[in-house]
RNA sequence: CGGGGUGUAGCGUAGCCCGGUUAGCGCACUAGACUGGGGGUCUAGAGGUCGCGGGUUCAAAUCCCGCCACUCCGACCA
């Protein structure tokens, strides 16, 4: 239908890079691998904060920023951790330019050498966990909730705007705890903030659980996840909350005084979601014509088109459009007049579909004539003709209704994506027939998932921990399982 | 990081194999007119270090070498 994109069905991967480019989100920048977010993708990246960061105060906790710069050392203080991310950090080793001696630009001065190299954070647990060594001495000071908003690099190899660059930005929580009750109890709630964002605000349905032994974040005792099922039939991670176990109390020597008296070291977790999200809205919904926006966190719910011919029709259209904007703003919505005269209306229409804006109006001097505004709703493009005066009651319950559809259009994608397999065979058949979800018994050993992937590029994205249980056969192996495990080929 | 592909105006491209006019076209842009309920029409115009750097040649977008970026596949990873 629409010429402006490549559809899904002939190149995934390019719809998805020009509709990234075209609906305005970023862009590729002069640094490899790194992105420009562009206004409108960063509004809607903003979207997301200040919905993440209203759950994170609402759930006690509190933002702090910690440094870009990681001593070199403190990696090597948690084996794992540093195993686990030591080939992709960038690393800084001067701290001065000087003008070369061709004088025709700038060079490194080789006596500027740092003494200590400074990573630039991957992820902070190191630089915060040596904090904490300082704030935290009684079990009074515990629990301690932080949250960072902030940019972090991972030196990667292949990059893709939002789904993985070599800069990105997330959030990442921290906190420190008492008991390993606690501690865990805080990862599966954050876990759970995710899941409940996930669903109730980008519309995406996700799977939550553990991770396997080899998918599991570097230096922590268990990691969760949430999971989301894409249009093209890949998952994608969406979120990881950690249960760090003492493992970084002990590397940072963060102990404190119990309610016994005893000197113990803390419980940890860490927990992060990143612009990576961006990427999830845009795969999750969005069609050959442009972006779909859950209303949620769209920047702008509606958009009011004028039609007309004569200035005249201009100025009578107008009058009515600015009352329909005042009272829709008035609810709290965001709204916009397009009175700009350099764009026709079919122009315009086209623009806000690749952008994604939720609900457009139409209105022109036959509606003027007859009382009525054209509707039109981006996620099915239905159109329909409403009174001018029910306007102010239809957009609010509009919006709910298609927030509402996009999580049941999400959710029945899931549904028929997933799907069981019981031997090996009949796994890899699922896999090419309907590409998603397969959930199949596993042995639980390292040699079988090892395998799996080798042969069908299809991992394991989670063990659920909640649902029910059922025991039976590995499908490769035919050992004992004690519950189906959820496969995927991923992002 | 290995293998393939691509790089020409803001975007999309022709030309490259086989070197030789002023590098062509569509969209967008500027001016004006007519237009206006799904990306309008006409007229006139502007816009190019042909990714960057070397080399071969009387002459390079075109051939050779190096580099950079993007992209796909693999490895690695979130």
């Amino acid at each position: 239908m629409s010429e402006f994109l490549t559809s899904r069905k002939k190149d995934y991967s390019l719809w998805y890079n020009e509709l990234v480019k075209k609906a305005g989100l970023a862009e590729n920048s002069a640094v490899r691998g790194c992105m420009v977010i562009k206004p409108y993708g960063f509004s809607i990246w903003e979207k997301m904060q200040s919905a993440l960061d209203t759950m994170f105060k609402e759930t006690g906790h509190s933002n702090a920023y910690f440094p870009l710069f990681i001593p070199k050392s403190y990696f090597s203080k948690e084996a794992s951790h540093v195993e686990g991310f030591a080939k992709e950090c960038a690393v800084v080793t001067h701290y001065r330019l000087r003008n070369s001696a061709d004088g025709k630009g700038v060079e490194v001065d080789p006596d500027s050498k740092l003494e200590e190299e400074l990573i630039v954070r991957p992820t902070s647990e190191t630089i915060i966990w040596n904090t904490y060594k300082n704030w935290i001495q009684s079990y009074r000071d515990l629990p301690l909730l932080i949250n960072q908003w902030a940019n972090i690099v991972r030196w990667e190899m292949r990059t893709r705007l939002f789904l993985r660059t070599a800069e990105f930005l997330w959030q990442e929580g921290h906190t420190a705890h008492e008991t390993e009750k606690e501690a865990r109890e805080e990862t599966l709630k954050m876990l759970d903030v995710y899941r409940k964002f996930a669903e109730e605000y980008l519309a995406i349905p996700v799977y939550s659980g553990i991770k396997s032994e080899s998918e599991k974040f570097a230096g922590a005792v268990d990691t969760y996840c949430i999971e989301g099922l894409m249009q093209d039939g890949k998952a994608l991670q969406m979120g990881t909350s950690h249960f760090l176990g003492q493992n970084f109390a002990k590397a940072f020597d963060v102990k404190f005084s119990s309610r016994t008296g005893a000197l113990e070291h803390v419980w940890g977790t860490s927990w992060g979601v990143s612009t990576r999200l961006m990427g999830a809205l845009v795969m999750a919904h969005s069609d050959d014509d442009g972006l779909i926006l859950p209303p949620k966190i769209a920047p702008l719910h509606v958009v009011i088109v004028p039609i007309y011919k004569s200035d005249d029709e201009f100025t009578r259209v107008s009058e009515v459009a600015l009352k329909i904007l005042s009272e829709i703003k008035s609810l709290g919505l965001t709204v916009k007049f397009d009175d700009r005269k350099d764009h026709k209306p079919g122009w315009k229409f086209s623009e806000y579909e690749m952008k994604g804006v939720p609900v457009r109006i139409a209105l022109g001097p036959r509606d003027l004539q007859n009382g009525t505004a054209e509707v039109s709703r981006r996620d099915t493009k239905e159109k329909k003709l409403y009174a001018i005066s029910t306007l102010e009651k239809e957009i609010p319950k509009l919006l709910d209704e298609i927030q509402k559809n996009l999580f049941k259009k999400a959710l029945d994608w899931r549904t028929q994506n997933t799907c069981q397999a019981n031997d090996f065979a009949q796994f890899k058949k699922v896999l090419d027939e309907t590409p998603g979800f397969v959930m199949a018994h596993w042995d639980g050993t390292k040699e079988t998932e090892e395998r799996i992937k080798d042969e069908t590029k299809a991992t394991i994205r989670c063990i659920p921990v909640d649902g029910s249980a059922e025991k039976g056969k590995c499908m490769v192996t035919g050992k004992d399982s004690a519950r189906r495990v959820v496969f995927a080929r991923a992002y």
